[in-house]
DNA sequence: CGCCAGGGTCTCG
DNA sequence: CGAGACCATGGC
């Protein structure tokens, strides 16, 4: 067996992708997080992981140093959007999260910018969770824990209308209506039909689940970035959701889930860079 | 300061 | 089935 940590990795793009949203960058470039309820400090060295705190096996399975990056990329599509996102983010992988934290935290996440999501998470943190030795950030709380919680008490995170959702989800789960776990024997269309029947999750909610916690690589959650890159795709083709699904299935790949989160990352990273520096005063 | 954000749900045709 | 209205909030 190949040592995990041989595997390649671009830390920073993995964790500022829009998958998770609770790790921060510490002064020595190091990246600290919490690993359901473990502690982790991790940094990259010559494009490899370098594990500073947390358990080695705990850390490759959420990293997912397991998943084939060479053959991935090697099945990436042939047109040059995807092979720039390829050549761009190369490295660049998708973790395995806890079911109920990345349901909880897609299901706050319509209709809003990555770093709200990330406000409204810490929030949550804070205020639900629980701390740990060795980590200056709390645990997602449970849903037994945010079963009880009053829904004013969740919009004050932050959270707007999204705070019954997350409630009601809570409660379902915490009454047994559902076991996130159970569930991942599911093949995916009945997986994601089981998803969606939770407050707050759509399809495309439920993409995002199926990707990051549930190992399905080939989902594509076509959120407004990803919407507008299949149309100029399509050649400026619009068409109904059914129809972009359809088409990037077909058209991503075996591993369309993973083409997804390239297009994704590369696209909001080159907005980025196009923002105009502060002006010199 | 107006626009937009990793959308879901309900209604109405 | 498909299109539209509505939902809160904050970054930029």
């Amino acid at each position: 067996m190949t040592n995990p940590f041989s595997a390649q990795i671009d830390l920073k793009a993995t964790l500022q992708s829009g998958q998770v949203f609770h790790w921060h960058q510490n002064a020595d470039n190091s990246w600290s997080g919490l690993i359901a309820e473990m502690p982790a400090r991790v940094f990259e060295k010559d494009r490899r992981l370098v594990v500073a705190q947390g358990d080695p096996g705990v850390i490759a399975r959420h990293f997912a140093l397991d998943h084939p990056l060479d053959q991935i990329t090697a099945a990436f599509p042939r047109d040059p959007m995807s092979q720039a996102a390829l050549t761009a983010c190369e490295g660049m992988r998708i973790l395995r999260q806890p079911h109920w934290e990345c349901t909880a935290t897609f299901i706050t996440s319509s209709m809003k910018q990555v770093a709200h999501i990330r406000s409204m998470s810490l929030a949550i943190r804070e205020r639900f969770g629980r701390r740990v030795e060795g980590s200056n950030v709390s645990t997602y709380p449970s849903f037994d824990a945010l079963a009880g919680a009053s829904e004013s008490a969740l919009r004050a995170c932050g959270l707007g209308y999204r705070a019954g959702n997350l409630l009601q989800t809570a409660q379902i789960l915490a009454e047994g209506g559902l076991n996130l776990d159970a569930i991942v024997k599911q093949k995916t269309p009945m997986l994601r039909k089981s998803l969606t029947g939770l407050p707050g999750v759509g399809v495309k909610v439920a993409n995002c689940i199926l990707l990051f916690a549930y190992e399905r690589l080939d989902a594509v959650p076509i959120d407004t970035w990803i919407h507008r890159i299949l149309l100029t795709m399509r050649g400026g083709r619009d068409g109904t959701a059914a129809q972009l699904a359809r088409y990037a299935r077909r058209r991503l790949g075996p591993y369309a889930g993973y083409v997804q989160q390239y297009l994704f990352h590369h696209a909001r990273s080159l907005k980025q860079s196009k923002t105009p520096v502060a002006k010199k005063s």
